[in-house]
DNA sequence: AAGTCGTGGGG
DNA sequence: TCCCCAAGACT
């Protein structure tokens, strides 16, 4: 039952490598001079933000920081400036914290082991088994929400909510998983891959489907999901979009901004100073500064190193 | 462990 | 228009 079990799984796994093959997206950081740091970087940008908008910030910020060491050695606040629009802020800074550690605590070198990338900042376990898997062709379960949709289509028959991924679930990922680590990685992309254009959230296209006849979603006629329903993101008059209001003033200006433009960009003061005080506390702003010289309150991205705390 | 954290495009 | 959601992590 075991042996037949895995032996189907085989077949999806050859299915879906072979369909990769042929019908794969050119993405840069897919390419074989892409270096780990290259790939790294993809992957903290593509957390819940879309591929089409990642490729451009993605070239300027290789171009402009090739290494970890070379964003090491900037401020912060550069790496939030260069950040742009993509969204999240807070992963520019733990990108560049995760560059501090790595030239600090690995020589420079991005990490190939699960452990080691996990204990970087803003790596959490699919960013550490996708940089395991693509950048150094590692055996990983590389588990992010499209595998999930794909993984719960064909094997349970019904796609999962949007939550974090069960022990359950990662049990069935893992009998999925080749023996060998560069067909392991192989399936990796390509389930991804698969979930991302064929088996996708709305309007899944199963007439693109390499596996149709192993899918116990078809083969229950489509269900919708019968679990609770999802939560949905209110996002208009939010704290969330206040603070994107007052960053995007902050990255917009190459110096220090005083309380009018903030103003300017949220006139309700009581949850722009709230938002202000959070983005202070998560370091992606700093201010006012002492040194300013007058007792104006001004306020900026921050120039030190370090997440939050400046140097003297 | 449910909430929080940006932004923009497509159905 | 409105709603959904897109290679998650952290608290």
């Amino acid at each position: 039952m075991e042996r037949e079990a895995r032996r189907g799984e085989a077949e999806t796994v050859r299915a879906v490598t072979r369909w990769y093959d042929e019908n794969a997206r050119d993405l840069p950081w897919r390419r074989p001079g892409a270096t780990p740091w290259a790939v790294l970087v993809s992957e903290f940008m593509l957390q819940q933000t879309p591929v089409e908008r990642v490729r451009e910030p993605w070239a300027r910020w290789l171009e402009r920081w090739p290494t970890p060491a070379a964003l090491a050695d900037s401020p912060s606040g550069e790496a939030v400036r260069a950040w742009g629009r993509l969204g999240y802020p807070r992963r520019a800074l733990r990108l560049h914290g995760a560059a501090v550690a790595i030239a600090e605590r690995f020589g420079g070198e991005v990490p190939a082991d699960l452990d080691d990338l996990r204990s970087l900042p803003g790596v959490g376990s699919y960013t550490a088994a996708a940089v395991a898997s693509f950048a150094f062709g590692r055996r990983a379960v590389v588990l992010d929400t499209n595998v999930r949709r794909v993984i719960g289509r064909v094997a349970i028959g019904e796609a999962y909510p949007g939550t974090s991924p069960t022990r359950a679930e990662t049990a069935v990922a893992e009998a999925y998983l080749p023996d060998e680590p560069a067909v392991a990685a192989r399936w990796a992309v390509a389930s991804m891959e698969l979930g991302a254009v064929v088996c996708t959230a709305r309007r899944p296209r199963c007439e693109g489907c390499p596996v149709p006849e192993r899918c116990a979603w078809r083969r229950a006629g489509y269900p919708e999901w019968s679990g609770p329903p999802r939560r949905g993101q209110t996002y208009e008059g939010t704290d969330r979009q206040c603070r994107g209001a007052l960053l995007a003033v902050l990255r917009s200006s190459d110096s220090p901004v005083g309380p009018e433009e903030l103003e300017a960009a949220w006139p309700e003061p009581v949850q722009r100073e709230r938002a202000l005080a959070s983005l202070v506390a998560d370091g992606l702003v700093v201010g006012p500064a002492p040194e300013d010289g007058g007792d104006e309150v001004r306020w900026a991205l921050p120039g030190g190193r370090g997440a939050g705390t400046s140097a003297p």
